[in-house]
DNA sequence: CCATTCATTCATTCATTCTCA
DNA sequence: GAGAATGAATGAATGAATGCG
């Protein structure tokens, strides 16, 4: 079943997905109209309905776009477009929500409490910035963590480890950050960075810059490689 | 790098990059006319389209290095030229026009919203010199910053600070400040010009003089740090 | 991973201060 | 005093950090 996306089915499970589908684009709008992100109202949220909420979205919501968005209009809906978000605890409600990526019954049910705590959040704003930062909790925009400034020595040497192999693996940036006594954090951000800039230095046609072997993917066992570990 | 100066792929992504080359160029020329700076145009245009483009986004959409310059039309290319090239004896000048900063991609997006923001402006201009003021928003030339003048005592502090640590947290620049009675933003612009007059006094090979603690990415936490009070 | 932001650096300008004739 | 030097202020360019899909 499923493979029937024909019409838009406007009414599932007793529930108005016009209403809902509607709901979802506004709430992206006021959101941005108060300047927050996603993630500032995933985390205020849960803050004050309790972190219920975000646990049972993880599990179950399996990504029934279908039931909201024809093919065509998923294209033209430029607020809702493609992808599952990351799944951050506190972000995945709003995030999913805004995406209209879960079950219309989750939908359903999310859309009042998101309703009250945005009408909330938009009294408080209209009463004065001061009080909707005391509302979203914490940090109103939680300050940017202060730029790293490397040093030519160490831009040296991460250079010089990127031409050896652009897409280190989790252990070797370990290292690598332990030598230089930075933060592992931060290498792996260099080097996310320098492959983006890599890839807007390369023209078009050109072939990746002489770095033999691309992604020498040899899995060397701890090969965890990738970002999410913290 | 980039010895590979034959045609100019005119097409990349479905783009046309002469076109937009060309665009890039107009659109400078014509700001200039206006006597209007990246940030003027950045900040109009956030106001009038909403959420928009930094200054930065603004320039990289007019720079547009390597794909979409030639080596040898960078030689002739006037404008680019006499901006990044007069050549201050005593500075080195960096190589231009060797990296390219933006896609092809982005800057085709980015090119209607700059044409018509552009054509309104020049209207304006026309129809009278209030008018585009009024249309750019803020100052037209607000006129620069009366030259601070540090005492003695004071520059005597700041280069002692200067030598324990070139980059001090924002924190520490709002300390400094206080004491010595100065604006924070002059004490941080002198921090960063002395920075420059460091680089340029300490010739390429040089371990950076002495000053110890290289840049101390070791944040102290809760390092308010950022310029955006005020 | 990509697009974008924003703090910082880089390059330049221009108000001052310093020379020296 | 006029020009050379100096350096604070500024506009542009760069790149580390972030948000989002």
């Amino acid at each position: 079943l499923v493979s029937n996306p024909q019409t838009a089915p406007s009414e599932v499970d007793g529930v108005n997905l016009e209403e809902i589908r509607e709901f979802a684009k506004a709430f992206k709008i006021r959101r941005l109209s108060l300047g927050l992100t996603q993630t500032q109202v995933g985390q205020a949220l849960s803050a004050a309905e309790g972190p219920a909420y975000s646990q049972s979205a993880i599990c179950r919501h399996t990504i029934l776009r279908s039931h909201f968005f024809l093919p065509q209009e998923a294209q033209e809906n430029t607020i809702g477009s493609s992808l599952t978000g990351k799944l951050n605890p506190g972000l995945l409600y709003p995030a999913r929500f805004e995406k209209l990526d879960i079950t219309p019954k989750s939908a359903q049910k999310i859309k009042p409490v998101l309703e009250r705590w945005m009408a909330e959040a938009e009294a408080r704003h209209r009463s004065g910035m001061q009080n909707l930062t005391e509302f979203i909790g914490s940090e109103p925009s939680k300050k940017r963590k202060r730029r790293t400034s490397f040093t030519p020595q160490a831009l040296e040497i991460l250079n010089s480890h990127f031409e050896k192999n652009t897409h280190p693996s989790g252990q070797e940036m370990t290292e690598i950050a332990e030598k230089l006594n930075y933060d592992r954090e931060v290498v792996r951000v260099w080097f996310c960075n320098r492959r983006q800039k890599e890839k807007r230095m390369t023209p078009p046609g050109e072939p990746p810059p002489t770095h033999e072997g691309p992604y020498s993917h040899s899995g060397s066992a701890g090969d965890a490689s990738s970002c999410h570990d913290l």
